[in-house]
DNA sequence: AAAGTTCTGTGCGCTAGCGAACACACTACT
DNA sequence: AGTAGTGTGTTCGCTAGCGCACAGAACTTT
């Protein structure tokens, strides 16, 4: 923000990544890759083998379920605090969700090969990817229980905050139309809730950038579904707790 | 069913168990506790800690997410196909699902020391215990989706489906109460639904008991959420083909 | 500056599913 | 046979969200 280093990357911006016993850390990190994530990119197709695990340090994605009709919806996001691509590891090698760049910036890849070779040197890598695998069935299981339970309005609120944690700032871009993709509803129901956080002074919404004025009225007006998949991944992932380096 | 045998049990009724190298299996077996699963019975409660995995070998459980407001929603179901408690070796020990009884039947329990043990012992084990999570959370997210764009009576002929997936024979007991409950719907809705199917001559239903006649037809009439999580399954865990013995 | 494109806001009518209330089974127990 | 209990069917008004259609507003391109 105020200096050039704020520009480099490094792979300890991944909590996955910096949770690692150095010994680890020392074996692994110079064979990440950097790679930029666009808006919008397809990551992974629903099917398709995956070849390399991808660890976000600025980038949000979002695992999409898409139906035959056209019709999705989204049942986890992934920030700097996860990777995308556990099949790779659980053994399945392809999965039926669709990886899309939600909010563009980079992350560091590792080739799958790479990764079942550390798991066979040290149970600590593994350890650490299963804590993970766990949390995010967490957060699909809620998201589920949200798609039936609650409304367009309490589903933005967790939406936004789930988003909030793995970005910087208070601050994302992002059109109702996305959201709505996301979220598996209509245009027009993203609209209006968003039109009533407005009027309620939580948020600024100017096409396609959405700024957070007050966000404890924002988990104030969420459904609990946030709140349970935050408590859980934080009992899980202990070290993940700062939401920004200092 | 004719003879004496069916009443006895053995682990290898459950196909986790049954696919693993014998070796693994004789060091196992020997731990393995069978236990009785009543109708509605509680095996874990949310946040509680495990103390086993069990394997199902005629019982049927479901993993329930349940909100504050007392409403719930099925996120998967287990049968002789899986095993109960995967958190106990993701690492987290607990869970924040419920997981309840919905057809009466036989388990094997082992303790997550002794599986911990073999982990660390042999990967195969542990290999086979991914997968299976893997497919557990292709249902998950299925399950999301499905919430979200299908409307009851398609949910309801997945349901009836995957049910019968996990038992023998195509009769299965249940109260459209509960059905409701799993799904996360009215028990009026349920009994439309229901009645509907009963008219189209493909299920008989009578006072908590349910036959399907026509499973090709149900099969017509559910939604690509079955099919998709089916074969997903299927692709994970090749080894469990065979629905019933001969 | 003009034209085109992309986002957002509104206003319909429509339907699935909800909540509540109640009537009628069928089963079980005494 | 009588009574209680537990499942099931049906009705009725209500609301959230859908699908569609269109208008304006804000950026982008030429």
């Amino acid at each position: 923000m105020h200096d050039a280093i704020d520009t480099t990357f490094s792979p300890l911006q991944n909590h996955l990544l910096a949770a690692l016993p150095e010994e680890v850390q020392v074996r692994i990190f110079s064979f990440l890759e950097l790679e930029k994530l666009e808006l919008g990119q397809v990551m992974y197709e629903a099917g398709g083998k995956l070849a390399y695990v991808h660890f976000p340090v600025d980038a949000i994605v979002s695992l999409l379920y898409v139906m035959e009709s056209g019709a999705s919806a989204e049942i986890s996001v992934v920030g700097n605090e996860g990777l995308i691509g556990v099949a790779l590891f659980m053994g399945g090698e392809s999965t039926s969700s669709r990886a899309v760049v939600q909010s563009a910036g980079h992350a560091y890849r590792l080739k799958g090969s790479m990764l079942t070779e550390e798991f066979n040197r040290h149970g600590k890598l593994l350890e650490l990817m299963l804590r993970y695998t766990q949390s995010l069935i967490t957060q699909m299981a809620q998201t589920a229980v949200c798609n039936r339970h609650h409304s367009i309005d309490q589903q933005l609120c967790r939406w936004l905050l789930l988003s909030l944690d793995r970005l910087p700032g208070n601050h994302l871009t992002m059109t109702q139309e996305l959201i709505a993709n996301m979220l598996g509803v209509r245009r027009e129901g993203v609209t209006e809730a968003a039109g009533k956080l407005q009027k309620l002074g939580v948020i600024d919404y100017h096409r396609g950038h959405i700024t957070v004025l007050n966000r404890s009225k924002l988990e104030e007006l969420s459904c609990e579904c946030y709140a349970v998949v935050k408590t859980e991944t934080d009992r899980l992932l202990p070290y993940a707790l700062p939401k920004k380096s200092a």
